[in-house]
DNA sequence: CGAGCTTGTTACGAGATTGTTACAGCTTGG
DNA sequence: CCAAGCTGTAACAATCTCGTAACAAGCTCG
Protein backbone atom coordinates (compact mmCIF):
# COMPACT_ATOMS: atom_id res chain seq x y z
CA UNK A 1 0.00 0.00 0.00
CA UNK A 2 2.72 2.30 -0.06
CA UNK A 3 3.48 4.83 -2.80
CA UNK A 4 7.33 3.60 -1.89
CA UNK A 5 10.33 6.33 -2.82
CA UNK A 6 13.31 5.45 -0.60
CA UNK A 7 15.61 7.27 -2.29
CA UNK A 8 14.94 11.32 -1.49
CA UNK A 9 13.15 11.42 1.23
CA UNK A 10 15.00 11.76 4.46
CA UNK A 11 14.67 9.05 6.88
CA UNK A 12 14.22 10.32 10.63
CA UNK A 13 14.87 7.92 13.61
CA UNK A 14 12.66 7.76 16.69
CA UNK A 15 12.97 6.17 19.53
CA UNK A 16 10.35 5.81 22.79
CA UNK A 17 9.71 3.43 24.90
CA UNK A 18 6.17 4.06 24.82
CA UNK A 19 4.53 2.39 21.95
CA UNK A 20 1.42 4.77 21.50
CA UNK A 21 4.28 7.86 21.29
CA UNK A 22 5.99 6.00 18.76
CA UNK A 23 3.35 4.90 16.42
CA UNK A 24 1.67 8.84 16.33
CA UNK A 25 5.28 9.92 15.81
CA UNK A 26 5.48 7.82 13.07
CA UNK A 27 2.33 8.32 11.35
CA UNK A 28 2.55 12.45 11.68
CA UNK A 29 6.06 12.12 10.32
CA UNK A 30 5.12 10.09 7.57
CA UNK A 31 2.36 11.85 6.66
CA UNK A 32 4.64 15.01 6.28
CA UNK A 33 6.48 13.53 3.68
CA UNK A 34 9.52 11.50 5.78
CA UNK A 35 10.47 8.21 6.07
CA UNK A 36 10.43 6.63 9.71
CA UNK A 37 12.69 4.24 10.98
CA UNK A 38 11.27 3.13 14.96
CA UNK A 39 13.50 2.18 18.26
CA UNK A 40 11.45 0.95 20.95
CA UNK A 41 14.98 1.35 22.81
CA UNK A 42 18.20 3.28 23.27
CA UNK A 43 20.03 0.00 22.18
CA UNK A 44 18.02 -0.29 19.20
CA UNK A 45 18.44 3.69 18.23
CA UNK A 46 21.92 3.20 18.74
CA UNK A 47 22.40 0.83 15.74
CA UNK A 48 19.79 1.69 13.56
CA UNK A 49 21.43 5.59 13.74
CA UNK A 50 25.11 3.85 12.82
CA UNK A 51 23.59 1.37 9.99
CA UNK A 52 20.71 3.49 8.13
CA UNK A 53 21.91 6.93 8.37
CA UNK A 54 19.07 9.14 9.21
CA UNK A 55 19.13 12.52 8.36
CA UNK A 56 17.61 13.15 12.06
CA UNK A 57 16.86 11.48 15.25
CA UNK A 58 14.10 12.18 17.58
CA UNK A 59 14.75 10.51 20.94
CA UNK A 60 12.63 10.20 24.04
CA UNK A 61 14.86 11.44 27.28
CA UNK A 62 13.76 8.30 29.27
CA UNK A 63 13.96 5.21 28.59
CA UNK A 64 15.03 1.70 29.75
CA UNK A 65 18.04 0.46 29.71
CA UNK A 66 20.40 3.07 27.29
CA UNK A 67 18.80 7.12 27.69
CA UNK A 68 18.18 9.27 25.08
CA UNK A 69 20.61 11.09 26.86
CA UNK A 70 23.23 8.63 26.93
CA UNK A 71 22.11 7.77 22.93
CA UNK A 72 23.12 11.08 22.02
CA UNK A 73 26.48 11.31 24.15
CA UNK A 74 27.43 7.98 21.84
CA UNK A 75 26.37 9.52 18.58
CA UNK A 76 28.47 12.62 19.39
CA UNK A 77 31.14 10.35 19.96
CA UNK A 78 31.68 8.40 16.15
CA UNK A 79 32.78 10.80 13.50
CA UNK A 80 30.53 9.18 11.12
CA UNK A 81 27.21 9.98 13.42
CA UNK A 82 28.30 12.93 15.07
CA UNK A 83 26.67 15.59 13.01
CA UNK A 84 23.26 13.62 13.02
CA UNK A 85 21.15 16.38 14.34
CA UNK A 86 18.87 15.50 17.74
CA UNK A 87 16.14 16.29 18.90
CA UNK A 88 15.17 15.25 22.61
CA UNK A 89 11.93 15.21 24.24
CA UNK A 90 11.41 15.18 27.70
CA UNK A 91 8.96 14.91 30.07
CA UNK A 92 8.87 17.75 32.53
CA UNK A 93 10.20 21.24 31.55
CA UNK A 94 12.66 21.10 34.39
CA UNK A 95 14.04 18.60 33.42
CA UNK A 96 15.40 20.72 30.30
CA UNK A 97 17.89 22.66 32.94
CA UNK A 98 19.71 19.84 33.99
CA UNK A 99 20.37 18.76 30.59
CA UNK A 100 21.19 21.92 29.72
CA UNK A 101 23.99 21.66 32.37
CA UNK A 102 24.97 18.59 31.06
CA UNK A 103 26.11 19.93 27.48
CA UNK A 104 23.85 17.74 26.17
CA UNK A 105 24.25 17.23 22.23
CA UNK A 106 21.02 18.22 21.44
CA UNK A 107 20.10 20.28 18.78
CA UNK A 108 16.34 21.19 20.18
CA UNK A 109 14.10 19.85 22.63
CA UNK A 110 10.38 19.52 23.31
CA UNK A 111 8.77 18.92 26.40
CA UNK A 112 6.20 16.68 27.09
CA UNK A 113 2.93 17.07 26.88
CA UNK A 114 3.30 17.76 22.95
CA UNK A 115 1.51 17.40 20.07
CA UNK A 116 2.58 15.43 16.74
CA UNK A 117 2.47 18.57 14.65
CA UNK A 118 4.84 20.64 16.91
CA UNK A 119 7.48 17.54 16.70
CA UNK A 120 6.81 17.89 12.77
CA UNK A 121 7.81 21.36 12.47
CA UNK A 122 10.56 21.33 15.21
CA UNK A 123 12.30 18.24 13.08
CA UNK A 124 11.49 20.49 9.75
CA UNK A 125 13.30 23.83 11.43
CA UNK A 126 16.03 21.31 12.65
CA UNK A 127 16.51 20.43 9.18
CA UNK A 128 16.06 23.25 7.59
CA UNK A 129 18.72 24.67 10.48
CA UNK A 130 20.96 22.38 9.88
CA UNK A 131 20.70 21.50 6.13
CA UNK A 132 20.62 24.88 4.52
CA UNK A 133 21.18 23.40 0.98
CA UNK A 134 18.26 21.31 0.62
CA UNK A 135 15.48 23.17 2.03
CA UNK A 136 12.20 20.90 2.00
CA UNK A 137 9.38 23.28 0.95
CA UNK A 138 5.63 21.81 0.82
CA UNK A 139 4.57 24.48 -1.09
CA UNK A 140 6.17 24.74 -4.91
CA UNK A 141 5.00 26.96 -7.42
CA UNK A 142 6.27 27.63 -10.84
CA UNK A 143 4.47 30.08 -13.36
CA UNK A 144 1.06 28.94 -12.66
CA UNK A 145 1.75 25.75 -11.59
CA UNK A 146 1.05 25.34 -7.89
CA UNK A 147 1.82 21.96 -5.66
CA UNK A 148 1.10 21.35 -2.36
CA UNK A 149 3.02 18.23 -1.41
CA UNK A 150 1.38 17.59 1.72
CA UNK A 151 -2.39 17.28 -0.08
CA UNK A 152 -1.30 16.39 -3.28
CA UNK A 153 -2.54 18.57 -4.98
CA UNK A 154 -2.05 20.64 -8.42
CA UNK A 155 -3.57 23.59 -9.58
CA UNK A 156 -3.01 24.88 -12.96
CA UNK A 157 -4.22 28.56 -13.19
CA UNK A 158 -6.11 28.28 -9.83
CA UNK A 159 -7.95 25.04 -11.17
CA UNK A 160 -7.63 21.66 -9.51
CA UNK A 161 -5.92 19.02 -11.39
CA UNK A 162 -5.63 15.26 -10.52
CA UNK A 163 -2.48 13.33 -11.39
CA UNK A 164 -1.70 9.79 -11.32
CA UNK A 165 1.14 9.05 -8.46
CA UNK A 166 4.02 8.67 -10.95
CA UNK A 167 2.70 11.87 -12.79
CA UNK A 168 2.76 13.86 -9.40
CA UNK A 169 6.08 12.13 -8.23
CA UNK A 170 7.42 13.72 -11.54
CA UNK A 171 6.47 16.68 -11.91
CA UNK A 172 7.40 17.90 -8.22
CA UNK A 173 11.13 16.75 -8.94
CA UNK A 174 11.35 19.05 -12.18
CA UNK A 175 9.84 21.60 -10.25
CA UNK A 176 11.67 21.56 -6.84
CA UNK A 177 14.62 22.09 -9.62
CA UNK A 178 13.34 24.40 -11.64
CA UNK A 179 15.58 26.21 -14.38
CA UNK A 180 18.10 23.10 -13.52
CA UNK A 181 18.86 19.98 -16.34
CA UNK A 182 17.35 16.73 -15.21
CA UNK A 183 18.86 13.89 -17.44
CA UNK A 184 16.51 11.11 -17.59
CA UNK A 185 19.41 8.93 -15.27
CA UNK A 186 18.59 11.35 -12.67
CA UNK A 187 14.44 11.58 -12.82
CA UNK A 188 14.52 7.30 -13.03
CA UNK A 189 16.41 7.59 -9.87
CA UNK A 190 14.73 10.05 -7.80
CA UNK A 191 11.40 9.23 -9.14
CA UNK A 192 11.23 5.91 -9.57
CA UNK A 193 14.02 4.71 -6.91
CA UNK A 194 17.59 3.64 -6.56
CA UNK A 195 16.56 -0.38 -7.28
CA UNK A 196 14.29 0.53 -10.48
CA UNK A 197 15.22 -0.91 -13.66
CA UNK A 198 13.38 0.43 -16.37
CA UNK A 199 14.31 1.88 -19.65
CA UNK A 200 14.95 5.47 -19.55
CA UNK A 201 12.05 5.65 -22.58
CA UNK A 202 9.56 5.47 -20.03
CA UNK A 203 10.20 9.10 -18.87
CA UNK A 204 9.65 10.27 -22.37
CA UNK A 205 6.36 8.76 -21.88
CA UNK A 206 5.96 10.02 -18.24
CA UNK A 207 6.80 13.60 -19.62
CA UNK A 208 4.61 13.63 -22.53
CA UNK A 209 1.67 11.85 -20.16
CA UNK A 210 1.94 14.87 -18.16
CA UNK A 211 2.66 17.82 -21.10
CA UNK A 212 -0.53 16.58 -21.89
CA UNK A 213 -2.72 17.06 -18.94
CA UNK A 214 -0.64 20.36 -17.83
CA UNK A 215 -2.34 21.88 -20.86
CA UNK A 216 -1.28 25.34 -21.09
CA UNK A 217 1.62 24.78 -18.55
CA UNK A 218 2.96 22.50 -20.83
CA UNK A 219 5.61 24.82 -22.54
CA UNK A 220 7.19 24.87 -18.82
CA UNK A 221 8.74 21.14 -19.76
CA UNK A 222 11.96 22.18 -21.94
CA UNK A 223 13.05 19.51 -23.95
CA UNK A 224 17.16 19.44 -24.07
CA UNK A 225 18.24 16.91 -26.67
CA UNK A 226 20.41 14.62 -25.92
CA UNK A 227 20.38 15.33 -22.24
CA UNK A 228 16.96 15.15 -20.84
CA UNK A 229 14.40 17.76 -19.60
CA UNK A 230 14.32 21.09 -17.65
CA UNK A 231 11.47 22.88 -15.90
CA UNK A 232 11.60 26.80 -16.96
CA UNK A 233 9.61 29.66 -15.12
CA UNK A 234 8.58 32.05 -17.64
CA UNK A 235 10.41 34.69 -18.84
CA UNK A 236 8.96 38.00 -17.84
CA UNK B 1 -22.79 31.34 6.70
CA UNK B 2 -22.86 34.97 7.25
CA UNK B 3 -22.56 37.45 4.77
CA UNK B 4 -21.20 40.05 7.48
CA UNK B 5 -18.28 42.71 7.19
CA UNK B 6 -15.02 42.69 9.13
CA UNK B 7 -15.73 39.77 11.25
CA UNK B 8 -15.00 36.46 9.45
CA UNK B 9 -12.46 37.64 6.80
CA UNK B 10 -8.96 37.24 7.52
CA UNK B 11 -6.41 40.07 8.46
CA UNK B 12 -3.26 40.38 6.15
CA UNK B 13 -0.58 42.59 7.49
CA UNK B 14 1.99 44.02 4.92
CA UNK B 15 5.19 45.37 5.36
CA UNK B 16 7.26 47.12 2.72
CA UNK B 17 8.95 50.29 2.52
CA UNK B 18 8.03 51.10 -0.97
CA UNK B 19 4.77 52.93 -1.17
CA UNK B 20 4.35 51.16 -4.75
CA UNK B 21 4.63 47.84 -3.45
CA UNK B 22 2.98 48.37 -0.43
CA UNK B 23 -0.46 49.67 -1.99
CA UNK B 24 -0.46 47.10 -5.19
CA UNK B 25 -0.37 44.55 -2.84
CA UNK B 26 -2.29 45.90 -0.24
CA UNK B 27 -5.11 46.12 -3.34
CA UNK B 28 -4.70 42.62 -5.09
CA UNK B 29 -5.45 41.13 -1.07
CA UNK B 30 -8.76 43.12 -0.76
CA UNK B 31 -9.50 42.00 -4.11
CA UNK B 32 -8.80 38.49 -2.69
CA UNK B 33 -11.60 39.11 0.41
CA UNK B 34 -9.01 39.74 2.60
CA UNK B 35 -8.62 42.85 5.16
CA UNK B 36 -5.35 44.49 4.79
CA UNK B 37 -3.09 46.76 7.48
CA UNK B 38 -0.64 48.22 6.19
CA UNK B 39 3.24 48.73 7.92
CA UNK B 40 5.76 51.16 5.95
CA UNK B 41 9.12 50.09 8.13
CA UNK B 42 9.74 46.82 10.42
CA UNK B 43 8.58 48.60 14.08
CA UNK B 44 5.03 49.59 13.26
CA UNK B 45 4.41 46.28 11.57
CA UNK B 46 6.05 45.06 14.76
CA UNK B 47 3.25 46.52 16.78
CA UNK B 48 0.70 46.16 14.53
CA UNK B 49 0.78 42.04 14.49
CA UNK B 50 1.21 42.42 18.16
CA UNK B 51 -2.00 44.32 18.56
CA UNK B 52 -4.14 43.55 15.52
CA UNK B 53 -3.60 40.09 16.02
CA UNK B 54 -3.62 39.43 11.72
CA UNK B 55 -4.01 36.01 10.36
CA UNK B 56 -0.62 36.22 8.63
CA UNK B 57 2.12 38.36 8.05
CA UNK B 58 3.81 39.46 4.43
CA UNK B 59 7.12 40.88 5.27
CA UNK B 60 9.86 43.12 2.65
CA UNK B 61 13.16 41.12 3.86
CA UNK B 62 15.17 44.75 3.27
CA UNK B 63 13.23 47.86 5.42
CA UNK B 64 15.34 50.30 6.85
CA UNK B 65 15.19 50.37 10.60
CA UNK B 66 13.77 46.43 11.95
CA UNK B 67 14.41 43.95 9.00
CA UNK B 68 11.82 41.82 7.58
CA UNK B 69 14.33 39.02 9.47
CA UNK B 70 14.03 40.78 12.85
CA UNK B 71 10.56 41.24 12.68
CA UNK B 72 9.82 37.09 12.02
CA UNK B 73 12.62 36.42 14.70
CA UNK B 74 10.80 39.28 17.50
CA UNK B 75 7.27 37.56 16.50
CA UNK B 76 8.57 34.19 16.99
CA UNK B 77 9.98 34.71 20.36
CA UNK B 78 6.31 35.61 21.82
CA UNK B 79 4.19 32.60 22.40
CA UNK B 80 1.22 35.19 21.38
CA UNK B 81 2.53 35.90 17.95
CA UNK B 82 4.44 32.69 17.38
CA UNK B 83 2.43 30.96 15.18
CA UNK B 84 1.08 33.59 12.95
CA UNK B 85 2.54 32.17 9.48
CA UNK B 86 4.88 34.88 8.18
CA UNK B 87 5.94 35.10 4.17
CA UNK B 88 8.53 36.50 3.35
CA UNK B 89 9.68 39.05 0.36
CA UNK B 90 13.43 39.20 -0.85
CA UNK B 91 15.00 40.65 -3.80
CA UNK B 92 17.34 38.28 -5.07
CA UNK B 93 17.34 34.41 -5.25
CA UNK B 94 20.90 34.19 -3.60
CA UNK B 95 19.62 35.85 -0.33
CA UNK B 96 17.48 33.24 0.53
CA UNK B 97 20.50 30.80 1.34
CA UNK B 98 21.81 33.52 3.46
CA UNK B 99 18.61 33.37 4.72
CA UNK B 100 17.94 30.10 5.64
CA UNK B 101 21.48 30.06 7.27
CA UNK B 102 20.34 32.56 9.61
CA UNK B 103 17.54 30.51 10.85
CA UNK B 104 14.50 31.96 9.26
CA UNK B 105 11.36 31.59 10.92
CA UNK B 106 8.77 31.99 7.39
CA UNK B 107 6.71 29.63 6.40
CA UNK B 108 7.30 30.72 2.64
CA UNK B 109 9.10 32.88 0.67
CA UNK B 110 8.45 35.19 -2.49
CA UNK B 111 11.41 36.37 -4.41
CA UNK B 112 11.50 39.44 -6.27
CA UNK B 113 10.59 40.72 -8.96
CA UNK B 114 7.22 38.88 -8.16
CA UNK B 115 3.58 39.49 -9.47
CA UNK B 116 0.89 40.44 -6.61
CA UNK B 117 -1.47 37.56 -8.21
CA UNK B 118 1.65 35.08 -7.16
CA UNK B 119 1.68 37.05 -3.64
CA UNK B 120 -2.12 36.49 -3.23
CA UNK B 121 -1.81 32.87 -4.34
CA UNK B 122 1.54 31.95 -1.49
CA UNK B 123 -0.61 33.86 1.09
CA UNK B 124 -4.00 31.31 0.51
CA UNK B 125 -1.93 28.16 0.40
CA UNK B 126 -0.26 29.37 2.83
CA UNK B 127 -3.20 29.84 5.18
CA UNK B 128 -4.33 26.74 3.81
CA UNK B 129 -1.92 24.91 4.85
CA UNK B 130 -1.53 26.75 8.69
CA UNK B 131 -4.85 26.53 9.25
CA UNK B 132 -6.48 22.76 9.84
CA UNK B 133 -9.85 23.17 11.12
CA UNK B 134 -9.59 25.81 13.74
CA UNK B 135 -13.40 26.35 13.91
CA UNK B 136 -15.16 23.19 15.08
CA UNK B 137 -19.00 23.84 14.27
CA UNK B 138 -21.99 21.64 15.10
CA UNK B 139 -23.55 22.50 12.17
CA UNK B 140 -21.62 21.06 8.76
CA UNK B 141 -23.07 21.40 5.17
CA UNK B 142 -21.69 20.16 1.85
CA UNK B 143 -24.13 20.47 -0.87
CA UNK B 144 -27.28 18.98 -0.14
CA UNK B 145 -25.53 16.85 2.59
CA UNK B 146 -26.32 18.39 6.24
CA UNK B 147 -24.57 17.20 9.81
CA UNK B 148 -26.11 18.40 13.17
CA UNK B 149 -23.28 16.83 15.78
CA UNK B 150 -25.16 17.40 18.38
CA UNK B 151 -28.27 15.75 17.66
CA UNK B 152 -26.24 13.32 15.55
CA UNK B 153 -28.35 13.80 12.88
CA UNK B 154 -27.99 13.58 8.39
CA UNK B 155 -30.52 15.32 6.16
CA UNK B 156 -29.52 14.45 2.25
CA UNK B 157 -31.38 16.97 0.56
CA UNK B 158 -33.84 18.20 3.59
CA UNK B 159 -34.72 13.99 4.39
CA UNK B 160 -33.18 12.45 7.20
CA UNK B 161 -31.00 9.39 7.08
CA UNK B 162 -29.51 6.96 9.65
CA UNK B 163 -26.05 6.38 9.24
CA UNK B 164 -24.03 4.05 11.85
CA UNK B 165 -21.33 5.27 14.33
CA UNK B 166 -18.26 4.90 12.02
CA UNK B 167 -20.10 5.84 8.91
CA UNK B 168 -20.91 9.30 10.86
CA UNK B 169 -17.20 10.01 11.95
CA UNK B 170 -15.74 9.28 8.70
CA UNK B 171 -18.67 11.60 6.59
CA UNK B 172 -17.87 14.86 9.18
CA UNK B 173 -13.88 14.06 8.63
CA UNK B 174 -14.68 14.13 4.92
CA UNK B 175 -16.83 17.03 5.30
CA UNK B 176 -14.90 19.57 7.59
CA UNK B 177 -12.09 18.82 5.24
CA UNK B 178 -14.21 19.57 2.10
CA UNK B 179 -11.97 19.69 -1.01
CA UNK B 180 -9.00 18.54 0.71
CA UNK B 181 -7.33 14.91 -0.24
CA UNK B 182 -7.51 12.76 3.23
CA UNK B 183 -5.24 9.73 2.23
CA UNK B 184 -5.90 6.54 3.70
CA UNK B 185 -3.78 6.22 6.43
CA UNK B 186 -4.90 10.07 7.49
CA UNK B 187 -8.75 8.57 7.29
CA UNK B 188 -7.88 5.58 9.26
CA UNK B 189 -6.10 7.66 11.91
CA UNK B 190 -8.79 10.62 12.57
CA UNK B 191 -11.61 8.13 11.98
CA UNK B 192 -10.69 4.62 14.00
CA UNK B 193 -7.69 6.27 15.87
CA UNK B 194 -3.96 6.22 15.58
CA UNK B 195 -3.46 3.00 17.65
CA UNK B 196 -5.61 0.80 15.32
CA UNK B 197 -4.21 -1.79 13.22
CA UNK B 198 -6.90 -1.99 10.27
CA UNK B 199 -6.17 -2.52 7.08
CA UNK B 200 -6.58 0.32 4.24
CA UNK B 201 -8.70 -2.04 2.46
CA UNK B 202 -11.42 -1.26 5.08
CA UNK B 203 -11.57 2.40 4.13
CA UNK B 204 -13.12 1.43 0.92
CA UNK B 205 -15.24 -0.62 2.59
CA UNK B 206 -17.15 2.40 4.81
CA UNK B 207 -16.59 4.60 1.53
CA UNK B 208 -18.38 2.86 -0.09
CA UNK B 209 -21.07 2.14 2.56
CA UNK B 210 -21.30 6.03 2.95
CA UNK B 211 -21.69 6.57 -0.69
CA UNK B 212 -24.65 3.77 -1.06
CA UNK B 213 -26.34 5.69 1.95
CA UNK B 214 -25.85 9.20 0.43
CA UNK B 215 -27.49 8.47 -2.37
CA UNK B 216 -28.11 11.64 -5.09
CA UNK B 217 -24.79 12.98 -2.99
CA UNK B 218 -22.99 10.16 -3.54
CA UNK B 219 -20.97 12.36 -5.95
CA UNK B 220 -19.81 14.50 -3.72
CA UNK B 221 -17.50 11.84 -1.95
CA UNK B 222 -14.62 11.70 -4.92
CA UNK B 223 -11.96 8.90 -4.99
CA UNK B 224 -8.18 10.45 -5.97
CA UNK B 225 -6.83 6.82 -7.23
CA UNK B 226 -3.53 6.15 -5.71
CA UNK B 227 -3.86 8.47 -2.90
CA UNK B 228 -7.00 8.67 -1.16
CA UNK B 229 -10.79 10.38 -0.93
CA UNK B 230 -11.82 13.72 -0.53
CA UNK B 231 -15.16 15.70 -0.29
CA UNK B 232 -15.84 18.44 -2.98
CA UNK B 233 -18.55 21.33 -3.22
CA UNK B 234 -21.06 20.28 -5.82
CA UNK B 235 -20.02 24.14 -7.24
CA UNK B 236 -17.37 22.96 -8.82
C1' DC C 1 -29.81 -16.87 23.98
C1' DG C 2 -30.66 -15.42 19.36
C1' DA C 3 -31.97 -12.25 15.65
C1' DG C 4 -30.45 -8.33 13.57
C1' DC C 5 -27.20 -4.81 13.05
C1' DT C 6 -22.49 -3.19 12.70
C1' DT C 7 -17.92 -3.76 11.17
C1' DG C 8 -13.49 -5.61 9.48
C1' DT C 9 -11.65 -8.85 6.12
C1' DT C 10 -11.35 -11.14 1.81
C1' DA C 11 -12.07 -12.40 -3.16
C1' DC C 12 -12.83 -10.98 -7.60
C1' DG C 13 -13.46 -8.30 -11.77
C1' DA C 14 -13.65 -3.87 -14.26
C1' DG C 15 -11.05 -0.22 -15.23
C1' DA C 16 -7.07 2.85 -14.51
C1' DT C 17 -2.16 3.12 -14.39
C1' DT C 18 2.22 2.21 -16.17
C1' DG C 19 6.29 0.28 -18.69
C1' DT C 20 7.43 -1.24 -23.22
C1' DT C 21 7.63 -1.13 -28.03
C1' DA C 22 7.03 0.49 -32.75
C1' DC C 23 6.99 4.09 -35.78
C1' DA C 24 6.81 8.74 -37.63
C1' DG C 25 8.60 13.36 -37.45
C1' DC C 26 12.10 16.27 -36.19
C1' DT C 27 16.87 17.96 -35.18
C1' DT C 28 21.58 17.78 -35.99
C1' DG C 29 25.90 17.43 -38.33
C1' DG C 30 28.11 16.61 -42.43
C1' DC D 1 19.92 17.61 -48.77
C1' DC D 2 20.73 13.28 -46.51
C1' DA D 3 21.59 10.02 -42.96
C1' DA D 4 21.71 9.09 -38.21
C1' DG D 5 19.99 9.72 -33.99
C1' DC D 6 16.49 11.69 -30.83
C1' DT D 7 12.03 12.55 -29.35
C1' DG D 8 6.82 12.69 -29.69
C1' DT D 9 2.99 9.80 -30.26
C1' DA D 10 0.12 5.93 -30.09
C1' DA D 11 -0.95 1.28 -29.10
C1' DC D 12 -0.50 -2.73 -26.14
C1' DA D 13 0.07 -5.80 -22.28
C1' DA D 14 1.13 -6.40 -17.44
C1' DT D 15 0.12 -4.70 -13.23
C1' DC D 16 -2.22 -2.20 -9.78
C1' DT D 17 -6.24 -0.03 -7.68
C1' DC D 18 -10.72 0.34 -6.30
C1' DG D 19 -15.77 -0.84 -6.29
C1' DT D 20 -18.61 -4.51 -5.19
C1' DA D 21 -20.32 -8.31 -2.83
C1' DA D 22 -20.06 -11.96 0.36
C1' DC D 23 -18.71 -13.52 4.80
C1' DA D 24 -17.62 -13.94 9.64
C1' DA D 25 -16.96 -12.07 14.11
C1' DG D 26 -18.66 -8.95 17.53
C1' DC D 27 -22.16 -6.24 19.56
C1' DT D 28 -26.90 -4.80 21.04
C1' DC D 29 -31.22 -5.41 22.65
C1' DG D 30 -35.14 -7.91 23.44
Amino acid sequence: MSLSSKSNRKRILIADDEPDVLSLLALNLQRAGFDVLKAEDGEKALNLARTENPSMVVLDLMMPGLSGLEVAKQLKLQPATSRIPVLMLTAKADEVDRIVGLELGADDYVTKPFSPREIVLRVQSVLRRTEPATVVADQLSVGVIQVDRIRHEVRIAGESLDFTATEFKLLTVLMERCGRLQSREVLLNDVWGYESVIDTRTVDTHIRRLREKLGVAADLIETVRGFGYRMVAPSE
